[in-house]
DNA sequence: ATAGCTGCAAAGGTTTTGCAGATGA
DNA sequence: TCATCTGCAAAACCTTTGCAGCTAT
C-alpha cells in the first residue's frame, strides 16, 4: 500500500473518530476504490467498478459514504451542466476545468495568477475560502478541426 | 420599456427567426419575467412568479424556453453542489461566485486579472471559449461572525 | 393548412428516505 | 448492549417526454 493512499486513510479514520462515526468497512472500501484510480467518476460508474469486483454495496451506502468524504474535504464534487454529479479525488489543489460542449471531453488547466487572484478575493471579502472550482465551457482542439474539415468538405 | 430589454427582445427575435423557431407569446412573457429582475432564479422560482402573475405557463414550457435561451447565449446556467439548477440573465460577463456552504448566500465578485488568464489559457489549449463559471466555495463574513460569537457565547 | 408549440400528466433518471436486520464501539 | 450503519426498495425530486389540442406562419 503506498504513502499517499496510508495518509489518506489516517485522515478519514481521524475524521470518523472526531466526529463519531463508525469505521465500517464498506467505508474503507470506498475511500480505497476512489484511491484506487485517478480521475474523475460517478456514483454509477463507482457503484459498477466495486460490483466488478464482487465487493457488495448499495447506492445509499456510497451516497452516504461520499457525503463524508466530502466533508472531511478527501473527494470534490463537480456538477457539470446537464449532468450529472461527477465526483474526484482531493489531492489535487487545482479544479481548473476546460470542458468541450460538444464531445464532452474535460481537460484540466493550471494558471498560477489563479492563487494570488483567490487570496485577494478572500480578504478583500472577508471570505474562508475552503475550495474553488472554474468551470470554462467552449469548444475544443479536436472538435474545432473537425468543424474546420466539415466546412472545407462542403465546398 | 427600457432599452436593454429591447436589445435583448430584439436578439432573441434574430435568434429565433435565424432558426426557423416560432415566436409565441409564452417565449416572449417568460424572457421578460426573467429580465424583470436581476439575480438568480431557477425553474421553480420563475413558475412561482409567472403563477402570482396570473400567467399560466406549463413547466415543461420553462424549461424549453430556457433552453433556447441558453442556446442564444441571453441565460447563463448554473448547478451549485447540492442544490437545484439555478439559472440568471446573461447581460454580466463575469460569473464569479462566492457560495458560502454554512448560509446558502451567493455573492458575486471581479477581478481583472481573469479576463487575461482566460486569454492565455484559450491560446495554450487551443480552446474555443465560450463561457465561464468559477465557484468558490467556503464561509461568507457573516457566518464567520456567528461562529466567533458562539464561541465567546460558549466560553 | 400545417408544422411546431403548449399544457398536462406520466415517465425517466438521479438522489434520498424508511425500515428491518446487521455490526462496530 | 445498543446506537449507528447497511442494503433493499420505495419515495421524492427535478427534468424530460408523449400526446391531444392549439396557434403562428
Amino acid at each position: 500500500m503506498d504513502k499517499v493512499k496510508n495518509i489518506v486513510k489516517q485522515n478519514f479514520t481521524a475524521y470518523l473518530e472526531q466526529k463519531g462515526y463508525r469505521k465500517t468497512p464498506e467505508r474503507y472500501a470506498i475511500l480505497e476504490e476512489i484511491y484506487a484510480h485517478p480521475g474523475h467518476f460517478s456514483v454509477e460508474t463507482l457503484f459498477q467498478k466495486m460490483s466488478d469486483k464482487n465487493y457488495r454495496v448499495s447506492k445509499a451506502t456510497l451516497y452516504n459514504t461520499l457525503e463524508l468524504l466530502l466533508e472531511c474535504e478527501l473527494v470534490v464534487k463537480h456538477t457539470y451542466k446537464n449532468e450529472m454529479a461527477h465526483y474526484e479525488r482531493a489531492e489535487n489543489k487545482h479544479h481548473e476545468h476546460l470542458i468541450c460542449t460538444l464531445c464532452n471531453r474535460v481537460e484540466e488547466f493550471a494558471d498560477d495568477r489563479l492563487e494570488e487572484v483567490l487570496k485577494t478575493v478572500g480578504e478583500k471579502y472577508n471570505f474562508e475560502i475552503h475550495q474553488n472550482m472554474w468551470y470554462v465551457y467552449g469548444i475544443c482542439k479536436n472538435c474545432k478541426l473537425k468543424m474546420k474539415k466539415k466546412t472545407e468538405n462542403s465546398l
